[in-house]
DNA sequence: TCCTTCAATGTAAGTGCTTACATGTAAGCA
DNA sequence: TGCTTACATGTAAGCACTTACATTGAAGGA
């Protein structure tokens, strides 16, 4: 801890008997640096404990060799209760991060994560604190309805993940919600016989939650299905919120749909809750389907029927995309779709074989 | 993206003919400016969307207003498959990080989060990176054990979490792994009268895994309990080693203890897997307990008794230190210790009122 | 009226790097 | 041997800020 200051790039030129250009290519892996000189610049770095700053690198624009990656944390729910409650909302992020950073460290990359609180009067600061850290930066689906988020998105390096891509950025990498819906929607309808859908969805901001709204109403309409407006639910993709949404429209005396199709695991795991306690059954009685394949959409009972977003892929592509992006070998405002797959486990009333959590031992 | 390079502060001074301490002054809101003077400025901010490079701020010897958080990713496991598998150990981090967030939010600062795979080469190279970016920085249990950790948390504004407290450091948070246990031994023993112990534990490597080994070791002997070596396995920490040890054991026809206390949630959700497979009920036949309260804990069936860290809190504590140390208002060396509760569902063989996935409906 | 004092602003010296350009030196070749 | 070359290294000019110190000018006191 503390003491004197940390060595600088000076002190280490001078204990190596070189100059600071010549430490600053041993830093740098230069090609140009005697083997024997390299061993003892690289000795008087160890000797004295340096660590470049990153401040000064960035300054004169060196590379900082790590990209950063903001993701949202809803900021108003944060602020009543900083508990984890619903923080199932994290698992998603979670295997983007993990995704990233694995494709990160492939690539010679470090990988720092910030949590952007949405919403909040800082929260351009902290996108501006984490980008004069970074080389590049991924801004996830939400923490981009920003003005300051937009402002840097055009003069950074920056990709978009999982965005409506309107150019702006460096790059975008999007899911293809629309072909996971219809396939789902297919599966419900030819397999299970379902005619009548219901939909819980996310956020009105996140691109996401439009696209995957639109892609459910156009797969309905073509295999047929009916949607009556009366089982078109808000959960705002959080756990809470669905639960309390799918509870008021069980007060509701309307007949409910065969299926509510949602947007997210986490509500559907939410309308799990609700209908259990209701003791309507999942899946005879009625069936709920989620999106993203969360870690806890296997976990649950019944193992949730949902479609599996390439999460780790998407940090992974997202990060080849900005360092990409960096090394001037990926065109300005390219887009990027991943596949989506369906997972078929039980709450659509298929057995599930794979699931550990469905097996008949538990029910 | 890029367009021409964006304003500097010498662009605003010019256009608002100051110089650019003036307008320095605008920024950082000294109280030796003219009213008048400090509009125009402002105006010219607006009017060249100025956003002050925090990378200059830092080097001329500003605060970079974020602090960084190491914690672990396990490198080998990671490697030979980079998919999301036994993820679960992320859900232990995912709360600290976002108590840090939250914390650091609350005191006007960012939080870089960031993963490191154990027991790579260039693990040192990623912590020095993450140094070199922020004020301060958190490094959680295992990442600590490597040289170069060992190195810059000598010499900055560090703090270890849950480690042993080897001082070194600017502080340590810890947890009262000891005083867990103990409750919970001592809920096995005295409401459902079990004596035959069995343990699952950690990482060799992991100061937190030691300490709660010997706190149960101890626990079992003070409320007169046995404890046979075959039934002491090790999981790693990981849901599957966990499976793996028990699979195993399983295997040996010694008798069961009556209770597996396991070192954490995850291995203690392997065992749940592997027992239900093996047609062994919990808790009828056998008690479960995990450790940590992983959100995932009171998901699975039967809902799992286990030792609540307080994961959210211990972030918050990490930062509180971290920027207390940069503020020099707490001493060098300091250690907290935070409380653990004991939390009892089904898998003890307690009937969980509050988890919904326990209830009778279920079973 | 002259000197002091202080508020408003300007000047310039860092801050720790990267890198274009300059310099020096030894090898290669006629 | 003398000249070209290529490589190893040094010099110094930024990079975009903060801030100590200098300057200016007007108000206030004697």
């Amino acid at each position: 801890m503390a003491g004197k200051r940390s060595a600088t790039i000076y002190d280490v030129a001078a204990a190596a008997f070189v100059s600071i250009a010549t430490v600053s290519r041993v830093l740098n892996g230069s090609i140009h640096v005697l083997p024997e000189t390299r061993e003892r610049v690289d000795e008087a770095i160890k000797q004295l404990q340096f660590v470049p700053s990153s401040a000064a690198r960035s300054l004169s624009g060196g590379r900082r060799w790590s990209i950063g990656l903001a993701y949202p944390l809803d900021g108003d729910r944060s602020i009543v209760s900083p508990q984890r409650e619903d923080d199932s909302s994290a698992l998603y992020n979670d295997a983007i991060v993990r995704g990233a950073s694995w494709q990160a460290a492939q690539l010679g990359y470090s990988l720092f994560a910030c949590a952007v609180r949405t919403g909040q009067d800082a929260e351009a600061q902290v996108i501006h604190r984490l980008y004069s850290a970074v080389d590049g930066i991924i801004l996830t689906d939400r923490v981009v309805h920003n003005v300051g988020a937009m402002r840097i998105a055009k003069r950074m390096h920056a990709v978009h993940l999982s965005g409506s891509g309107t150019s702006q950025f460096g790059g975008t990498i999007r899911v293809d919600n629309a072909g996971g819906i219809s396939e789902l929607v297919r599966h419900l309808a030819t397999v299970h016989q379902i005619v009548d859908f219901g939909f819980v969805g996310g956020s009105a901001e996140s691109p996401d939650a439009t696209a995957r709204f639109e892609a459910f109403r156009d797969a309905v309409a073509k295999v047929g299905g009916n949607l009556r407006s009366e089982n078109l639910l808000n959960g705002e993709f959080s756990l809470a919120k669905a639960e309390a949404a799918l509870t008021a429209r069980l007060a509701d005396s309307a007949a409910l749909p065969q299926a509510f199709v949602c947007a997210n695991d986490q509500m559907a795991i939410g309308a799990l809750h609700v209908l259990r306690d209701q003791g309507i059954d999942v899946p005879r009685d009625l069936v709920v389907t989620g999106f993203d394949d969360i870690a806890l959409a296997n976990q649950v009972h019944p193992a949730l029927t949902t479609i599996a977003q390439p999460s780790f892929e998407l940090g992974v592509a997202a990060v080849t995309m900005v360092i990409g992006l960096l090394d001037r070998e990926i065109e300005v405002g390219s887009v990027q779709t991943l596949p989506t797959s369906l997972v078929v486990r039980s709450s659509c009333g298929c057995e599930s074989p794979e699931s550990g959590q469905a097996k008949k031992a538990n029910s």
